[in-house]
DNA sequence: ATTTTTACAAAGCACTTGCTTGCTAAAAAT
DNA sequence: ATTTTTAGCAAGCAAGTGCTTTGTAAAAAT
């Protein structure tokens, strides 16, 4: 009789303690002892950390992993989910990603950096002679761009999980994000002085992004208001006329 | 050789299909056919819901379950830390609470029930020719009081743990935020019809509860300013003087 | 005194979780 | 042609997860 073959025991795989020959594990080593490599190689140059697959299927894991940490949150989420997002199998994420955690932060990461630079772009974009009522108006119009326009997804994430980051990276994402909050304070600063703004700027500003960031969980696209006008009334709000 | 008896294989527990034994596995079936008890029994009569361990443990679960869900957030809170925080094992919890959903449900309604509670006696309390203005400062400060006082703790859950529930739960606890949301209308559209407030009173309404919200990511009381003085701030900036 | 309920403790079960390991096939350098 | 890296699959492991089950001592009714 020819027995199928269902094969269930699995033979115990007698692991022999090899150097990690998955080129994941080298993410692991990252700045451990990584200037020693006098001899020339033969093969495929590695790439650097920039490049690594850049724009591929990395990408895609950040986009999916940032829609499910928005809707179900970052401990809800699994890597399962993130990978079936990507169309991949459970373990492929961790070729790209040291772990979970070290997505989540690229997520965040990634989305600060983006949205400083568009920010710094949309005020140098400004007249010369622009008035700070102007100027917070870009600001503000900016802002929502980033909260609620159809390139967002990213800072979000950055405001509702902010606890679900390691010490240290909470402390390399807040470098970038002050960055972003202190280019509101010269505008704020101007507004106050010329009476326009009744409260302490720094108060204000923390109010203001409540206010503004609030609106992801409210705001609906479809049939409403548009972004523009959305400006408009929380430029009234906050902001007496000259 | 005596054999020391490791007994790794466990023997198959016969579960005989009885009835529940447990008061956990009464939680369960509210409602279902509740209604069939002719013979009045011999013991201790069973207490109403409402009344079960009033005030006692159940509460103090609910107390470190939303301290839990607020530092460490509702997926990532196990439910060996609440019982931990009690002063329970493991298990126990689930003799008060059906699941740990529920538990989270809990902790929300009873919270929004009592800030809506002691939201409708601090307006009770203002005196009869109030202005608009009086009464957004009461609302305000009540706001304040429930978000950042020492009786704080649940409402800030609620506000960041609403997708952790299942969409009957949300449905039943939007009815009293909705009530809570509603006591501010006539106020703001007292203060927009007197030119104070510059904004359609619905989308005013939204940006205040966010700034307002927000401080609870960033107020510190130690040191800081008293929650009159964050009062007075968030007046001034949202409203114009008569 | 008896019965019944309350309020847990102790132990564990079935399943899920993040992550690892071993492998393969194509791509890209030499 | 050979070598090496890239990108991923297939399978699984150890730890942790929500929750269940059984037992039990005290309290409260009869």
């Amino acid at each position: 009789m020819e027995t199928p073959v269902v094969r269930r025991k699995r033979p115990p795989p007698p692991r022999p303690p090899e150097a990690p020959p998955t080129p994941a594990a080298r993410l692991r080593k990252t700045a451990v002892a990584a200037a020693e490599e006098p001899r020339r190689p033969r093969g495929r140059p590695r790439k650097t950390a920039e490049e690594v697959d850049d724009g591929n299927r990395r990408r895609k894991l950040m986009d999916g992993a940032a829609k499910l940490f928005l809707t179900k949150g970052f401990a809800a989420t699994t890597t399962r989910d993130i990978a079936a997002a990507a169309g991949m199998h459970s373990g492929s994420p961790f070729y790209h990603f040291e772990s979970k955690g070290a997505l989540l932060h690229a997520v965040m990461n990634e989305g600060m950096v983006m949205a400083l630079q568009s920010q710094q772009q949309a005020l140098a974009a400004l007249p010369a002679g622009a008035t700070p009522h102007e100027q917070l108006r870009v600001l503000i119009r900016h802002h929502f761009e980033i909260l609620l326009g159809p390139r967002s997804g990213f800072i979000p994430v950055m405001l509702y999980e902010w606890r679900s980051l390691t010490p240290a990276q909470r402390k390399g994402i807040a470098r970038v994000k002050d960055a972003y909050e202190a280019a509101w304070m010269p505008t704020l600063d101007a507004l106050s002085r010329q009476g326009a703004l009744q409260a302490t700027p720094g108060v204000a500003r923390l109010f203001l992004f409540g206010a503004l960031n609030w609106a992801v969980q409210w705001f609906a696209p479809k049939g409403g208001k548009s972004l523009d006008e959305l400006t408009g009334e929380a430029l009234a709000l906050f902001i007496r006329e000259a």
